[in-house]
DNA sequence: AATCGCATGTGACATTTGTCATCAGTTTTT
DNA sequence: AAAAACTGATGACAAATGTCACATGCGATT
């Protein structure tokens, strides 16, 4: 057994310039260890399947290839013991109830500052949960009001498919997928569909 | 005089967490100080004018209100005798070419590591130019094709404004952007307005 | 002055998109 | 079991979008 209680943490983040800034600030910490640094939800997989489980693992939402929330859905379906925290960005509070279902003890947004990761980090560790306030009362308000297939429709419109190509991809006929996306753009009160999922990505559901 | 011979630093940067981190980074270099630290661009002006120039500016380049760029624009309208050097991310190269024709003077990738931003900032500090490798070449086979008004057009297009909108913001009449779009949508091999958006967002062109 | 190139506009047309009423199965509720 | 709610599909129609050929005007070139 250590002489000194230490939590080890595994950082995960795309852009390495953020990660190791958060990484040294965090090792400055003399109860934090720096356990491995990521770049991407795959490698953070790849890592704990060799290694012991961290106590926590704070983690980007956004990342290429398998994102924070697909390593939250990892960690649960494998009864991991880590702890998971995430971060992201104000603007996308859509994220929260998704993450919460998962099973995440913490959500910190990029904007908050350095002491309040800290404190979070170590309020996780002793077993809270941590919620920015901000995303907190976002979140409340944030009645996503769309079905899966509106979403599912949304987000491919968004990359710029048209309906034909939808249809094919949803195995649904065109016209239903007009009116899933007619649906939507009512329901968001949007122009077109391009404004839809603008408003829909803007807040986190696509 | 000094008796040591010191470099200060403006870090501007929009969420807090990279931002402090980042600085903190910075900080435990004996020779770099951090002169201040700004969430965007506007408070970096609003200090600007009411401090001595710093040495360097180090500044993220997407942020709210005023950004990277805008900032950037500034500093050589005012002939300030600071260094900017822009953070960006790999996706976007397209900023490159704009950026050095505003003279800034290092643009490094986020994605690049720490060590990285150190020596470059100590060369910019010397006088060097600094860019990413990766970033120089994506700029070069980078042409944009699109003229300025089939970007406005395009940029307008992708928050979700109708046709109509977009000719009243121009000051155009619809047909002229129909073509327009018509245009871009080909240059760029898309498949509509919505295709062509993404196409162009993603290279940095709008 | 004649010519060229460019930006802008027009009109015509086919296609795509958005809206709506309605219908047939299926599942859920009562 | 009857009624209600849900899912997916149709057809019809208006509006928006994409394409193209061609006109106009204006500054630069010769």
């Amino acid at each position: 057994m250590n002489s000194k209680a230490t939590t080890t943490i595994l950082i995960v983040e795309d852009q390495s310039l953020v990660r190791d800034a958060i990484a040294m600030l965090l090792s400055l910490e003399s109860e934090l260890t720096i356990a491995a640094k990521c770049s991407n939800g795959q490698e953070a997989i790849d890592y704990l399947s060799a290694h012991p489980a961290p106590n926590i693992i704070l983690s980007d939402i956004e990342m290429p290839l398998v994102s924070g929330l697909d390593l939250a859905a990892y960690v649960t379906k494998q009864n991991l013991s880590t702890k998971l925290v995430l971060m992201t960005t104000f603007s996308k509070p859509g994220y929260i109830k998704r993450a919460l279902s998962l099973g995440v003890k913490g959500f910190i947004l990029k904007e908050s500052d350095s002491d309040y990761l800290i404190d979070a980090i170590h309020k996780v560790s002793a077993g809270e949960k941590v919620i920015s306030t901000e995303l907190a009362i976002m979140a409340l308000d944030d009645n996503n009001p769309l079905s899966q297939k509106e979403m599912a429709a949304l987000k491919l419109a968004s990359e710029g498919l048209k309906t034909q190509d939808i249809a094919q991809s949803l195995f649904l006929s065109e016209g239903t997928v007009r009116n899933y996306l007619s649906e939507a753009i009512s329901k968001l009160d949007a122009t077109n569909r391009v404004d839809a999922a603008r408003i829909a990505k803007q807040k986190g559901w696509l």
